[in-house]
DNA sequence: TTGCAAACATACCAACCAGTCGGTATGTTC
DNA sequence: GAACATACCGACTGGTTGGTATGTTTGCAA
């Protein structure tokens, strides 16, 4: 369960290294056909290392998933769309970012927590509990400008910024999955092109409202 | 490799038993977590039955997906919204149709494929392909009814009926994992109420107006 | 009734797997 | 420099897993 590294400053070790490891591998084979060697093997640590840092595979997992939920807090904090002064602009920057990362091999760009709660979400309450946490904690910082545009332009009514969030983040698992299914990244690159169709068709006034502004 | 019923006719036993063992604890712990035993002990067989009707794990997992795909098939092919003369009706009908049947277990409603196809995608071609001709070929049947509204009502350009079909199968897929993920059901209703709007909204320039909520 | 193949069941195995344990090397503290 | 802590090593273990070898039963045609 738990894992912190223990106070003081270990330096970028065997730890995070198997952290690295669990990132890729599961991304790459899925949770349980990873086994604790093929972690180590990748790490280039030896299992006395795996269990002096991490208590069982399990607790690697949630671990491995705390530290995909800072990677991407960082990553997309970093990313240029966020430097737009118009939430919408950074709405609609932030699908048009999310599609021009999908480059490479699959294990590269699609998301760790998605892959692996749909293995374990029935099997592992803890590592369901950190994925759930990654995937609304980006929904979140998503909603926020959704909230922010919404606030900004006036929208047609019926939805609220968080599900717009959650339901983003639906079309990019579900892109993942077709991804997956077809090896084709361009059914992906289709699918979020859809998602800012919506946000697009959403956020356009109707004739009324331009009529009659606010 | 091959999984076929060898030509004749047997009768059910063991082997659809064996299937919907599959189908039921793929979605319930994932493909790896579910040993033979595992699926032996669900259909009330031993081994030895496994492996006369099966040449081995992998090709039950074929012979799953493919049965998914059959029962899928049948099951839309049954359902009220087909009725509908106005093909546009069909499709709204389909997603309303999607979101009344997210009722009971998570295992009960998910996909097969999407589910067995993100674990496997990178270690089982033979699965994966099964899993693939599941989606796509679901959705070929969506896209011919959204490609008979495009036609009928006329259309905003810019996509593909087909690729609204995929898109459609991304939404749910990831509303499925969001599910998995938060252990509600209703983040994936309105991840596919979501879905419908935007339906709603590409076909709207001919359909008629309708009055929103202030 | 016999013959025979498909449909099961029983017993077993070699490989593998998560996790353990005694031990070493290298600091750090007092 | 003694006492202690952290980081790491790798052989070992008890249980599990996919798969096999070898029966036994069942359905049915000749």
């Amino acid at each position: 369960m738990t894992d912190v590294p223990p106070a003081a400053n270990p330096r970028p070790g065997a730890r995070i290294r198997l952290l690295e490891a669990a990132l890729r591998l599961v991304r790459e084979r899925g949770y349980a056909a990873t086994t604790v060697e093929d972690l180590c093997t990748r790490a280039g640590v030896t299992k006395g290392a795996f269990f002096h840092h991490f208590a069982s595979k399990e607790a690697l997992g949630v671990a491995a998933a705390n530290q995909w939920t800072t990677n991407t807090r960082a990553f997309f904090a970093e990313a240029p769309y966020r430097a737009h002064a118009d939430p919408l602009e950074r709405v609609l920057g932030y699908l048009d970012f999310r599609k021009a990362i999908l480059r490479g091999e699959l294990p590269e760009f699609t998301c760790f927590a998605g892959t692996l709660v749909q293995e374990v979400f029935g099997t592992s309450a803890p590592i369901r509990t950190a994925c759930e946490a990654s995937i609304t904690g980006h929904a979140a910082e998503v909603a926020a400008d959704i909230a922010a545009a919404m606030e900004r332009h006036g929208v047609r009514a019926g939805f609220t910024a968080e599900s717009l969030a959650l339901h983003s983040q639906a079309v990019l698992q579900g892109a993942f999955i077709l991804a997956k299914a077809t090896g084709r990244t361009d059914v992906a690159v289709e699918s979020i092109e859809h998602l800012r169709r919506y946000v697009e068709l959403l956020f356009q006034p109707t004739a009324r409202e331009r009529k009659d502004p606010p």
